[in-house]
DNA sequence: ATCGGTGCAAATCCTTTGCATTTCC
DNA sequence: GGAAATGCAAAGGATTTGCACCGAT
């Protein structure tokens, strides 16, 4: 019934993920992240991406913001919001001024104590309001 | 290049699917929506379902709930937030203090404006800590 | 030498799409 | 009657999994 105690190995692969996914400001998905990290280890794998990706999630060590999109990862794993432009659908860092909220000070909810949480923001970003970069989808 | 006007038509499969939607209090799957629904109108298929939680979902009747779990909805579009059990994986609704925070009362960032945003807390729910419900994974 | 990690390909799962048919206005 | 919506089945895309091999400790 109890797990056995594994211990877990570094690799290359790992290194590279890790390393790339704290390097950049952005949010990659997972397949940019497989093609970026391809170019130092050209014989990685997709799945192992998918694998390494999931196991620093798991640890908190990255984190993932789900959109209905696509699925991006975020090295950055302090306190802050994103914006989701709902036009090209990029993903930017924004403040989080909610830290100062009864909730998020308490940590605790009725239902039970905020271990994290997500604030995801939606709206047009301000480039495609101009219309200098619409990625436009439809 | 302009959309050409088309008038939406009601139907038995949409009225069932918001009707229920707006009925529970809980967040079901499109799949649990499907099986309800089916139950009232035997032969609606799922690509249906879809097709109208995406309709009522970009005209703002209904809301989405991306879990990397699943998928979920909410027929709730009242100022809410979410809790969602890391444990089993079930939706709470919580009262949203944030409201009062700067930016949501601004409704605007530094990379644009505010059109909705969705709140989600992670941690272990009341009932998978009293192990009363553990829908363990694994 | 061991056993965790990887690469590959196949399998899965969820959601969308094409098209003929039905049905609403 | 004609456009819109549906049902069905097939397609699609992202992620996971099984398994033999590789390589870190």
């Amino acid at each position: 019934m109890e797990e056995t105690i594994k211990k877990e190995r570094m690799t290359s692969q790992k290194e590279f993920v890790l390393e790339y996914l704290k390097s950049v400001k952005n949010h990659p998905s997972a397949e940019i992240i497989y093609r970026k990290v391809k170019k130092k280890l050209p014989r990685i794998s997709q799945a192992t991406v998918y694998r390494i990706l999931n196991g620093f999630k798991e640890k908190g060590e990255i984190q993932e913001i789900d959109t209905k999109e696509a699925v991006f990862f975020d090295g950055d794993i302090s306190d802050h919001a994103h914006f989701i432009c709902d036009d090209c659908g990029m993903v930017f860092d924004v403040v989080n001024e909610c830290i100062n909220c009864g909730v998020l000070k308490r940590k605790k909810t009725k239902v039970g104590a905020i271990k994290h949480y997500k604030i995801n923001f939606y709206g047009t970003c301000k480039f495609c309001k101009k219309g200098s970069w619409r990625r436009t989808k439809q």
